[in-house]
DNA sequence: CACTTTCCGTACGGTAGCGTATGGACTGGA
DNA sequence: TCCAGTCCATACGCTACCGTACGGAAAGTG
């Protein structure tokens, strides 16, 4: 809601507007027209930063891989000692009600990459490494190999799903089966019984 | 790619034409001129058996909450001795590289649900079906409450967010890691240490 | 054979959005 | 001061879509 406190409009400007149209509208809704208007300029001034929309939506799939790339690896830096603490803060990234709209962003990309190759690529890459990353935290924890990539798959696979579900409607105390499912997750011990 | 096997249109058959194109594109794909021309006939004709555009979607709402719920109560009906097997089997209803349609449809629902609140509370009536409905698959198992309740949450998060996951890039044997995966949300033991 | 009902085609007005063309304001340098 | 470059406004043509009005065919009914 902030007035005008820009008269010089770049790229970046744009592609942050088109973010928050994304995470609103999704792809479908990020139109040139309805993001010059909240950005109180006109469409002259757009296609003058860029060639055409398809432009907007390359620098958008571009800032939000570089983006995501960049906190993962922040998230996940070796700090000896809390792998454990840190995979219940990856997880918590992504659960809280905080950082909404990083969720519905995360959502809306899904959602565009399920019909749009360029789109699907970004996506894949992003997963593959939040997955990596992921898996290393597990193996700095004495996972063995294997387990770590299943559970890092777990993780992602269940803080996506669980993003896209209203539970309000399941009785039951919600917040502490999410508990108990990131307990699961970060420290259960391994599936297969050990031999001993 | 049927001919033309109808020369009558009923409700029906709109809707169902509707529910292709929301697989493929989303909600905001479903146009009546669009829709009207995949049917071979006029939009003079959509507008015979429906008020407005809204009408169409609220049909599909309806006839898609009707499937589903029809469809997890089958899945899930007592067959004592085979519960371990139908929790197995409703994950792979949506694991499936089968029954692609019926995760995009799936996926699609949840981005509509996420702007429109007639969709919203469709999905969560459904999904409070489905969690009921698997929570008792899993008490029919000797899992006491809360931790089946737990486990059916974990079930459907995980299975809506594998949906949204391509895994190719990522090193190892996926298959693999989504089969231990099924086997952790069947049939571990619960967490608490057992007191026998 | 009229006559009605059901179902669909055609034509229209209206809106929203894309991309282009062009001009104008404003700024910095020569 | 004159000029060139930067950034934006205005106006235009074009397409896609919604919803309405109306006409016509086809089938049933007396």
């Amino acid at each position: 809601m902030e007035k005008t406190p820009r008269l010089q409009l770049d790229r970046a400007a744009w592609t942050q507007g088109a973010l928050d149209i994304l995470a609103e509208e999704g792809v479908t809704g990020v139109r040139v027209e309805v993001l010059a208007k909240r950005l109180h300029v006109t469409k002259g001034s757009f296609y003058w930063h860029f060639k055409d929309r398809q432009d907007l939506l390359s620098g958008v799939l571009e800032t939000w891989k570089e983006g995501r790339i960049r906190d993962i690896v922040k998230q996940t830096k070796r700090e000896p000692g809390g792998e454990v603490a840190q995979i219940f803060h990856v997880i918590d990234v992504y659960s809280a009600s905080r950082n909404r709209k990083g969720i519905l962003i995360e959502l809306a990309m899904r959602e565009w990459a399920r019909r749009d190759t360029a789109a699907a690529a970004i996506v894949e890459e992003v997963d593959a490494w939040r997955l990596r990353c992921a898996r290393d935290l597990f193996l700095a924890c004495g996972v063995p190999m294997h387990e770590a990539s299943t559970r890092s798959m777990l993780l992602y696979a269940y803080v996506f799903g669980v993003s896209m579900m209203n539970c309000e409607k399941f009785d039951g105390d919600v917040a502490r089966m999410k508990d108990d499912i990131r307990a699961l997750i970060a420290r259960s011990p391994t599936p297969v019984p050990s031999p001993s």
